[in-house]
RNA sequence: CGCGGAGUAGAGCAGUGGUAGCUCAUCAGGCCCAUAACCUGGAGGUCGCAGCGUUCAAAUCCUGCCUCCGCAACCA
């Protein structure tokens, strides 16, 4: 856990090579949860998201469509920005490693890594399929040794090829790994990478490529074009302004050691950012990231989403019918954030209706209603703890508060939001415990009932306010109905009991209507069906 | 022996040494302010199997085995 009060997050940068499915929606809303909190508790934040739009892959798709590589990228990227809008993705930045600001580092870093004498040219051998024009490794030929995307026959050839000295900075890694045992979460991440890469002799890693050409060429032999790896994980510092004429963000948000750097990443990218990014950003004499935190894999019904089977859910029609809110707070509150987790409608469903509907947007349509009828819509004066249940209320809100931003910090997203739902429980609880109908029915209980709506409306206030980095429209709602000036929406009200008093309630429409289980069930099954 | 993850109540999950928990479903009761919601309680688990493993104490650590899944090939 960390102090600092600034910090600068990452997604990967996403291969445009297709359409986005919900699991680059998992990623980046979930880092979007992340900076959206910190931003409204005060920190400073960078929040990055892109596009690695160089490789083979994308000169090869593109050709097929009839298009030029940056052409084919273009359409696609704009996809990107959609989604991304639609999402209520708060980023800050999205690069572009076709953009100048990205090649021109690029190729600096290069050439600085070339002087440095990290990287010598050599010779690359491997199984070269002639069709695809493309190299591969023994196990992706397999005994038979076929080439894995045409299954035509492959055979042994060698190009030159520019190497990056891995040994070089291996020793400094694994101290660093030592050093911070925070660096690398989940822990069995870090294990992997030792036992799978590091111990079995890691070999130099093979950075330049003369068998396409859709890349960034290298200065000093233009026949190369950069390794798609090296030019991709520079992005995260190249967005910064790194080696520009500008380098006023890359001071504040990396080379700041008060800055909290984070990498978001998927497990099959890890050894990427676990091995060879620290050393990239060895060779260039820059600090290293604080995290890189991999998250799980979002499954479909127990098996894997993937293109070739047809089980790709596609976020749009969700967001549609069941709202952002509910679509980001799903992604974020089902799935344990570092574990796989697998998308079901059913799960879906139950999720919307029961944290959503039945618990916070229940509560609030009821604490509404009761301010009306026995108040005439204002929230009465804060007089303190009234009520004998008054005290464990406001103390129980405290805890939660604290737990949730402690979660939130680590990281334990999930976690954090379980909080909130266990206080919108405690306020419904609350209510079951001090019966407002009944102190309404007596005139001596005034005070009682004045200080059973304050501490309701306040549990609400306080939930909608933790929530609402996920239910990025809905807390304004919840605000509204709670007539709490958009300037008196911010975080550190939470802990004010009174900021409330005298606010005139609105009662608005359902924050959640409860959904119509077998109805959406077959709605959202239909949906992934005609992806099929 | 390629690498990694998982096996806990009908379903989905949390739980890394100290009385087995959560959501949904189910049953009984309560309440009536509210979105057939809310509150209380019950039933339902030999925590994949084995070791009579380590320990005062194991879902949790160790050893072996079984089953499922992911990666290695589009894909976070």
């Amino acid at each position: 856990m960390s102090n600092k009060k600034r910090f600068y997050i990452t997604t990967p940068i996403y291969y445009p090579s297709a359409k986005l499915h919900i699991g680059h929606a998992y990623t980046t809303t979930l880092c979007d949860i992340y900076a959206r909190n910190k931003r409204l508790r005060g920190y400073e934040c960078y929040f990055l998201t892109g596009a690695d739009e160089h490789g083979q892959k994308i000169e090869k798709n593109a050709k097929a469509a009839g298009k030029t590589p940056q052409e084919f990228v273009d359409g696609i990227v704009e996809g990107f920005h959609k989604l991304w809008d639609v999402l209520e993705i708060s980023n800050d930045d999205f690069i572009r490693t076709t953009q100048d600001r990205h090649v021109k580092v690029v190729q600096d870093i290069f050439s600085k890594m070339l002087k440095n004498d990290d990287i010598y040219l050599g010779e690359y051998e491997g199984w070269y399929c002639k069709e695809c024009e493309a190299f591969w490794t023994d196990t992706q030929v397999g005994d038979e040794h076929l080439c894995p995307d045409c299954k035509r026959p492959v055979e042994k050839a060698k190009e030159e090829s520019y190497f990056y000295k891995t040994n070089k900075y291996l020793d400094k890694l694994l101290k660093f790994y030592d050093d911070n045992p925070k660096f690398l979460t989940p822990v069995s991440r870090k294990n992997e990478m030792i036992n799978t890469f590091i111990k079995p002799g890691l070999e130099d890693l093979c950075v330049s490529r003369t068998s396409f050409s859709w890349g960034i060429q290298i200065r000093e032999n233009p026949k190369h074009v950069i390794y798609v790896w090296l030019d991709a994980l520079t992005n995260y510092i190249t967005a910064l302004g790194y080696g520009s004429d500008n380098e006023e963000k890359f001071k504040k948000f990396w080379q700041d050691p008060d800055c909290e750097i984070i990498h978001v990443i998927g497990a099959d990218i890890t050894r990427f950012h676990a091995i060879y990014w620290p050393m990239f950003l060895m060779s260039l004499g820059l600090r290293l990231p604080d995290r890189e935190f991999v998250h799980g894999l979002l499954m479909m019904r127990d098996s894997k989403m993937s293109k070739s089977k047809g089980n790709v859910v596609d976020p749009y029609p969700l967001i549609e019918r069941y709202g952002v809110d509910a679509v980001r707070y799903y992604l974020a509150r089902e799935i344990n954030f570092g574990s796989d987790g697998s998308f079901s409608p059913e799960q879906f469903v139950e999720r919307c209706n029961a944290d959503l509907a039945n618990s916070l947007g229940n509560l609030l349509n009821r604490t509404v209603s009761m301010i009306i009828k026995y108040f005439d819509g204002v929230i009465p004066e804060y007089k303190g703890k009234v009520t004998p249940f008054d005290g464990e209320i406001e103390s129980f809100t405290e805890t939660v508060i604290k737990s949730y931003e402690d979660l939130m910090d680590d990281l334990k997203i999930t976690d954090a939001l379980a909080m909130v739902n266990e206080l919108s429980n405690r306020a419904n609880k609350y209510i079951d415990e001090t019966t407002p109908w009944a102190l309404a029915k007596d005139e001596a209980k005034k005070d009682e009932l004045a200080s059973v709506m304050h501490h309701l409306a306040m549990s609400i206030f306080v939930c909608g306010m933790l929530f609402k980095p996920v239910l990025v429209k809905s807390s304004d709602r919840i605000f509204d109905q709670l007539g709490i000036e958009e300037s008196n929406r911010a975080y550190e009200k939470i802990h004010e009991y009174g900021c409330l008093s005298g606010l005139k309630v609105n009662k608005g429409e359902q924050l959640f209507p409860r959904l119509d289980a077998a109805v959406e069930v077959q709605f959202i099954k239909d949906l992934m069906g005609e992806n099929k």
